[in-house]
RNA sequence: GCAGGGGUAGCCAAGCUUGGCCAAAGGCGCAAGGCUUAGGACCUUGUCCCGAAGGGGUCCGUGCGUUCAAAUCGCACCCCCUGCACCA
């Protein structure tokens, strides 16, 4: 099946592209660089995204049309191991995956070539350009394309983070990050990109406590230090065997799967044997920091691949040891078997160490008798654990019983008995999962610990100044995220910012054997696609590109002639160079989803602040929401939501340009609707019927009113959207034009509105102001019209301030209302009406109104005021008491109104004659005879009186 | 938990910064009428409740409060979404 609208994009993006109007070069106008984050090259992109896209090409467009030079390149990300990832399901053949590609329109003879993770990145780049941006008719300049796995990108990447060393910006220290045992550093999130399971998990710290038992430690692994002032006794699980591991000397007892988890933290922990739980029952040991001994006693809860299978009991604030312990003390039988002296056992007593809010002082024991609880197996002891903890923590103080700690607020003290127990040696740190967590290879994540790991030291004093001054200087949006990213710019810390294992990306240029990480190499790359044009085009080589080179263009160090001769490049084209990051840069707008607020804008702007001078840093964010699914968010990974070229096949690229900009605010998440996108599809064909009737009127007719309205309605929208579009507000624009103008246009054909001229000019601009989000349709009735060129460089309307008569949009306005009323009045009253009387106020009234609309406006209206004023005029004070309390009423009425009303009652016009040359098309619109009439008319038709009704803008109506 | 963003008529969605024609734009849906051979096309009108005269009543998550006046400002509460760092 043909499609036209397919046909007519695909002539209009042919045509654009040929003659590049796309395609930009310094000059001597003002510039604007625009750039959307570019996306991960990790599969098939889906409607949604185009959301964002298209807010640039819009925004672009329009600028282009005002006379600003655009740059508005596109790249892409492929750095990380999605692609490998994808590559590796690929070659396995993965059901799920053939059929995702399958469903996407991938050629089942390419799949065989996307087993190379370097293809699979080739892949998607080719389709992300020809298949998404292209076929939306984005003017990018596509000849800048560069993607982050591009060997000139890395030679980019790698001068960037010489640039970072050099201003003391890159630390290394130990770091604990999740990995796959197999494949290295894994991201665990919620998107389970790198993972089979686990992606809700979170890294947990815990607290290893050593408990001296004869020659050895009993380590016990918990979140909770601060309580170790309440321990009373401590928990071995009977039914497990535990490894004797040495350590620094030492010989600690712990769970075997504890073990092969730690040895990714520690060095040199070796098994030296094993030793059964059973053993270990009914011996003493000494506890950290109170140091006293303690006896260990029997527990089925203490589970071996939770923490190191060791516990120490703290009665008091710990449902499960409180549980555990009474349940014990009342089994005699199972005491005796363990030889256990019964009345020891029963000699022990929760210790009281925290005060919390709502809480005794034994909340544990509180909290099981409330919900019932008494046996160990029961499920809910895991909600209450997380009761007392998320209490304790926040409202609780340590009591007498914590020792110098006494008084503390638990958030505090937790932190300093944890960091004085690891200084005496009674403690160290291991981290672990919250749950299972599973790589996509099959085998276990695990924290490791990774002793020379490099940051970029985000935390910098001068850096975060600096950053945080040049952000409240940006143009950002919305302007929420103005304010609340100078405390994520505070927040910001060290990131790690390089990794080994299976990944793509560029090598760290101080030690090969790290790769820099996904988000650090994706930062400063806007500055880069003014370099990758010259490089894409050959005029650049590889090792053309070295440090030199970049100090030189991005830095201006050096003199042109010395660079040219160290780095082999031509001086005039050093300096062509030179000149164009001088013009294009800083970055006007980065536009990003809102997922981008918290890591990559602050990242993207520190390092401008941290490597380029200040001329150089960017000047604007611009951050938009989602387009989401019927069933939560549309996943790029999951797939599910329709293919982009599918949908642009099915609805129209122009109807989903219009779409994107107009369904709501930028700032607020959409569910994707097909629906919606078929009534845009509706409107744009609305609005071509409309422009081929527009275009039919006949020309040399004499000018009317109603003509003078829509000159003046037309204007006055040209100039809301120039106004809105300051903010980017592709929204109101999208109203204005596509919306308000149409009604607008429909009206003036209802009131008889048919000057071939006037529409002519009103269509010259309407098209233009189309071209922004509808471009292929605004060509194609451009074409019709037998314009030249594009009127994609045609210049975006400028509204004729003279032709603004704001008194005849009031007159209109107020027409509309006179219909209104009319209508109400025959849906109440249900008569069929004969006759419509319509009644305006007579001179006296208006020039009370207008008195009182006088002093509103100078803010000094009262009733006593406007009563004076009134009978110190001769001519109202005629009118005696009539008048006084006509004034009255006025001046209760305005007292009502707001400022803007104000001003849009103060545009006069002579209501009598109005109405008066609009009775026809009143009477058309109503269907009988109207007759208008002046209150004080003594010839008026007016046999129920109520011409006396009658109020300035608000006529008196007679039906019958 | 911490931080940010939200809850508006049947549905979607403006409005909230700068309180006042706000019963609250616009779209969708629905209803009636028109136009049509027909239409899922288009045009008009209506779409919280009451009303035989353009009016009145109630309403913007819940509850208080500030004000002559609150969807808009303040406080408290309930519910939803997002981010929390090697996914960008």
């Amino acid at each position: 099946m043909t499609n036209r609208s397919a046909d007519v994009e695909a002539k209009w993006q042919e045509r654009w592209y040929s003659v590049g109007i796309n395609e930009s070069e310094a000059d001597s106008r003002p510039k604007f660089m625009m750039i959307f984050a570019y996306p991960g090259v990790t599969g098939y992109l889906h409607v949604g995204h185009m959301r964002g896209y298209t807010y640039v090409d819009a925004i672009t467009r329009y600028l282009r049309m005002i006379g600003l030079n655009v740059l508005f390149p596109v790249g892409t990300h492929a750095t990380g191991n999605g692609a490998i990832s994808l590559a590796n399901r690929i070659r396995s053949r993965d059901p799920g995956t053939i059929e995702y590609l399958l469903a996407n329109g991938c050629p089942e003879e390419e799949i065989a070539n996307l087993g190379d993770p370097v293809k699979v990145v080739d892949f998607f780049n080719e389709i992300y350009v020809t298949q998404y941006w292209k076929r939306f008719g984005f003017l990018a300049d596509w000849r800048r394309f560069t993607c982050t796995i591009y060997p000139d990108y890395q030679k980019f990447i790698q001068w960037q983070f010489r640039k970072l060393k050099d201003g003391g910006l890159l630390v290394q220290k130990p770091y604990f990050a999740p990995a796959c045992v197999e494949c290295g550093p894994v991201a665990v999130d919620a998107s389970e990109t790198d993972l089979q399971k686990g992606g809700r998990a979170e890294t947990v710290e815990y607290s290893l406590l050593k408990f001296k038992c004869e020659d050895m430690f009993l380590v016990a692994a918990t979140l909770r230090p601060e309580t170790v002032y309440g321990q009373t006794n401590f928990w071995v699980n009977p039914d497990v065997e535990y490894v004797k591991v040495a350590k620094d000397g030492e010989t600690w007892v712990i769970s075997r799967p504890s073990y092969e988890k730690m040895r990714y933290q520690m060095d040199g922990l070796t098994v030296i044997g094993t030793i059964h739980g059973k053993k270990l029952v009914g011996k003493k040991c000494t506890a950290p920091v109170i140091h006293r001994e303690i006896p260990v006693l029997p527990a089925s809860f203490c589970n071996p691949d939770v923490g190191t299978g060791l516990v120490t009991s703290v009665p008091s604030d710990a449902p499960d040891d409180w549980i555990a312990l009474r349940m014990l003390q009342e089994n005699d039988v199972l005491l005796i078997e363990y030889g256990l002296r019964p009345e020891d056992v029963r000699e022990i007593r929760p210790i009281p160490i925290i005060d919390s809010k709502g809480w005794g002082p034994l909340p544990a024991v509180e909290i099981t008798k409330r919900m019932g609880i008494s046996d160990i197996a029961d499920s809910r002891l895991e909600e209450a654990k997380k009761i007392i903890y998320r209490d304790g923590f926040h409202t609780g103080r340590m009591n007498e019983n914590c020792g110098e700690y006494a008084g503390m607020p638990v958030e505090k003290a937790k932190e300093m008995i944890r960091d004085f127990m690891i200084s005496s040696g009674e403690a160290e740190i291991f981290y672990d999962l919250s749950e299972e967590v599973i790589c996509r290879c099959g085998r276990p994540v695990v924290i490791r610990r990774v002793p020379d790991q490099w940051f970029i030291d985000y935390s910098n004093a001068e850096l975060t100044k600096n950053s945080k001054d040049q952000a409240e200087s940006m143009h950002i949006l919305p302007s929420e995220y103005h304010t609340n990213i100078q405390g994520v710019l505070d927040w910001f810390r060290e990131r790690a910012c390089v990794r080994q294992g299976n990944w793509l990306g560029t090598r760290f240029p101080f030690d090969d054997k790290w790769i820099i990480e996904a988000i650090s190499d994706s930062t400063l790359y806007p500055i880069y696609y003014l370099v990758s044009k010259y490089f894409n085009e050959d005029k650049l080589k590889l090792e053309n590109l070295t440090e030199v080179f970049f100090d030189h263009v991005f830095l201006d160090i050096g003199d042109p002639a010395d660079v040219s001769i160290t780095t082999g490049v031509e001086i005039e084209l050093l300096k062509r160079i030179r000149s164009d990051v001088e013009y294009w840069y800083p970055l006007d707008i980065n536009l990003g989803g809102k997922e981008h607020m918290t890591v990559h804008f602050p990242a993207f702007l520190m390092n401008h602040v941290g490597v380029l001078p200040q001329k150089y840093w960017p000047k604007g964010i611009f951050v938009n929401w989602y387009i989401i699914g019927k069933l939560g968010k549309i996943s790029k990974s999951k797939g599910g939501a329709e293919p982009i070229p599918g949908a642009a096949e099915h609805f129209g690229v122009d109807p989903m340009r219009l779409y994107y900009t107009h369904i709501a605010s930028p700032f607020a998440d959409v569910e994707w609707d097909e629906e919606a996108v078929e009534n845009y599809k509706g409107r744009i064909e609305r609005i071509s019927k409309t422009v081929e009737e527009l275009k039919a009127l006949p020309e040399g007719v004499e000018i009317a009113s109603i003509d003078n309205w829509l000159l003046s309605r037309i204007s006055s929208r040209v100039k809301t959207v120039r106004e809105c579009m300051k903010e980017f507000d592709l929204r109101t624009m999208a109203n204005e034009i596509y919306f308000e103008m149409l009604s607008d246009i429909k009206w003036y054909m209802r009131r008889g509105g048919g000057n071939g001229n006037v529409a002519g000019e009103v269509l010259d601009v309407w098209i233009r102001l189309m071209a922004p989000i509808t471009p292929h349709c605004a060509e194609e009735i451009w074409e019709g019209m037998n314009r030249d060129r594009f009127v994609s460089l045609a210049d975006f309307p400028t509204p004729v301030e003279s032709g603004i008569r704001l008194e005849i949009e009031e007159a209109e306005e107020y027409l509309k209302n006179v219909i209104t009323d009319i209508n109400e009045i025959l849906r109440v009253t249900e008569i069929s009406p004969k006759r419509i009387c319509l009644y305006t106020s007579p001179n006296w009234k208006q020039r009370i109104f207008e008195n009182g609309l006088q002093m509103a406006r100078e803010n000094r209206l009262s009733i006593p005021g406007i009563t004076k004023t009134t009978m110190s005029d001769p001519i109202l004070k005629k009118r005696g008491k009539d008048a006084a309390d006509f004034a009255r009423k006025v001046a209760e009425g305005l007292m009502k109104r707001s400022r803007s009303d104000m001003d849009r009652l103060a545009r006069s016009f002579d209501e009598f004659r109005y109405l008066a040359e609009s009775s026809a098309f009143i009477a058309k619109e109503i269907g009988c005879e109207v007759k208008v009439y002046s209150e004080d008319d003594p010839d008026a038709y007016d046999p129920q009186s109520k011409a006396k009704t009658s109020v300035p803008r608000r006529p008196a109506i007679f039906v019958e």
